[in-house]
DNA sequence: GTGATTGCAAATTTTTTGCAAGATA
DNA sequence: TATCTTGCAAAAAATTTGCAATCAC
């Protein structure tokens, strides 16, 4: 089964951001915790997030731009769904990812040979005018229907 | 080089739209042709390419709701981009996509060795509670700067 | 203290919707 | 003609921005 890959704790988060000389702030450490629990999430979700948990709030503004600059800087990944909204992703390390496009939920998938695969094989085509940054694998799925299943 | 795949001519696209009872507009023969033209866009750019081909517009919700319902019965196909827009793609046919992060713009990748590699490794991994659709599989870059580039 | 950061509210931008008017089969 | 479609305008949803107030260092 797939395991949500680990996001890095709170102190190596304020670690990251101190390398980046940007302030640990209560709204970024919130973002960041709700992020570590949800580890894809949209704006909004991380605003929802951050309230369940109680300890103060942040402004859904606020979350967009906190968000948006650590994806900027590398701390977060982008993701983009299918359903018009931005999501992040807690972990920038290379993985696949599963979409549940019921659902519009990402779940990380290991698979260092796939990728590898990918890659080497990648080496022997080049683009004309273009530098390849990253390579993005997604299994679109939906979630197998079961009866009895409680939604 | 990876040259873009043909999409469905006017006739063809009639017959589709046909088989699905759907009647053949004169908006949704624009969408087409100018969606032919693009290879891949969101509603406003088919908006723009309509217009410029002079021969009467068709609204943005129009367009909307035509790509939308056109993807919907999978005579095109969605693709997400990074800058928060829905884009489609003329073209249904199973192939990756180079997703040009800087312009955000797709171009398509026929690569069948790749995509049956992955596709015969896929085989072998299960994801519990999920049922896999389909796979996305794409290359962001940046366009290679050279000297005297015309933007 | 001081510059970075956030809140708030308002502006943009993208997508959706309701319903009357118009076009297609 | 009967129904499916579109236009229009307005609503909803998502994201961005400006600036004063606040906070981290």
């Amino acid at each position: 089964m797939p395991a949500q890959l680990k996001a890095p704790s709170v102190d190596e988060f304020r670690t990251m951001l101190k390398r980046r000389g940007l302030k640990a702030t209560r709204q970024r450490i919130a973002v960041h915790e709700a992020m570590s629990a949800l580890g894809h999430a949209s704006a909004d979700m991380v605003c929802m997030e951050i309230e369940r948990r109680g300890g103060g709030s942040v402004t859904v503004a606020s979350v967009y731009n906190i968000l948006s600059q650590l994806a900027d800087i590398k701390i977060y990944g982008r993701r983009m769904s299918a359903n018009n909204k931005m999501y992040f992703d807690v972990n920038t390390a290379r993985h696949l990812h599963l979409y549940d496009r019921e659902n519009n939920s990402f779940r990380d998938v290991t698979d260092e040979d796939l990728t590898d695969l990918v890659m080497s094989k990648l080496k022997r085509r080049k683009f004309k005018g273009y530098t390849i940054e990253d390579i993005d694998i997604q299994f679109i799925c939906r979630p197998t229907k079961r009866k009895g299943a409680t939604s």
